[in-house]
DNA sequence: GCGACAG
DNA sequence: ATCTTGTCGC
């Protein structure tokens, strides 16, 4: 007997588990104010971002990408590529296992290089503590990295009662047509982060949390100070960047076969 | 119990 | 996450 079927137990839920316990773990070391040099004798000018995109052909390859921008110019001043084969499928609540251990390694080899551009925060495609058990990506990534992290969400992950349609309820309300950023709290009373809008007519808002060591006060002043589009601008470019070495990459590969096709003829 | 569910 | 052109509006 293996304990698997007969006990209810399944390997899967066995890991999901593991996941929970890891996550609360982690939990115990996770800081929610600022706690950084910057503001005080230095000032803040390097932000980093990172975001991760997928082949379309082949769901387990992807590209992360980390950038770094140079405040208050928004220039890009540093920008690191890694093409990998993930594992560990995509689990609503626990998206660090799958993300953050590449994410990780970027970031430790930046740091080892005495980098001089290495980033004084980072914001992150994914929620920190706007997440089911207080612990997203943004947060996961920020504890293991020793680094001030802001999360960032283009969808809202719903708990403690908040929603889509719980946001956009909030944001139509009189009291709220002149602003762009509403608090999201939830049914218990906690305060999850926030909701912020490009323009005041726009539907679709970004939501920021905090990630690690720091305020989701501070964070928001920094995702403001970083937004030319509305996805801030680390991250934006992360993106497009990560994108558009897939796409060179798979060019590569039809560049190779599709002329064989035509070529023979 | 069923459904919802960051990327 | 990814598949995808044009198109409605400021």
């Amino acid at each position: 007997m293996d304990g698997e079927g007969a006990s209810g137990e399944s390997s899967s839920s066995n890991q999901l588990e593991n996941w929970k316990k890891e996550q609360d773990r982690l939990k115990k070391k996770l800081i929610t104010h600022d706690d950084f040099s910057w503001q005080g004798s230095e000032t803040l000018k390097y932000v980093g971002g990172v975001d991760i995109s997928f082949s379309k052909d082949d769901s387990s390859v992807a590209c992360a990408c980390l950038v770094v921008l140079e405040l208050p110019s928004l220039r890009v001043v540093h920008n690191e590529l890694s093409l990998i084969r993930l594992q560990v499928p995509y689990v609503p609540g626990f998206l660090a296992f799958r993300e953050a251990p590449v994410l990780l390694q970027i970031l430790e080899k930046m740091r080892d290089d005495h980098h001089p551009f290495y980033p004084q925060v980072l914001m992150v495609d994914g929620n920190g503590i706007l997440h089911p058990r207080g612990f997203g990506l943004a947060c996961h990534l920020g504890v293991l990295a020793h680094l001030p992290t802001i999360g960032v969400g283009k969808n809202l992950h719903h708990v403690d009662g908040l929603d889509h349609s719980e946001v956009r309820r909030l944001f139509q309300l009189k009291e709220n047509e002149d602003k762009k950023v509403i608090t999201l709290v939830g049914n218990s009373g906690f305060t999850w982060g926030i909701g912020l809008r490009p323009t005041l007519s726009s539907l679709k808002p970004i939501y920021v949390s905090v990630g690690h060591r720091i305020s989701l006060e501070t964070a928001v002043e920094v995702v403001k100070m970083t937004c030319m589009y509305r996805v801030p601008e680390p991250i934006r470019q992360a993106d497009i960047r990560s994108r558009a070495y897939l796409q060179k990459h798979q060019l590569r590969l039809l560049k190779d076969l599709g002329p064989l096709g035509m070529g023979n003829f």
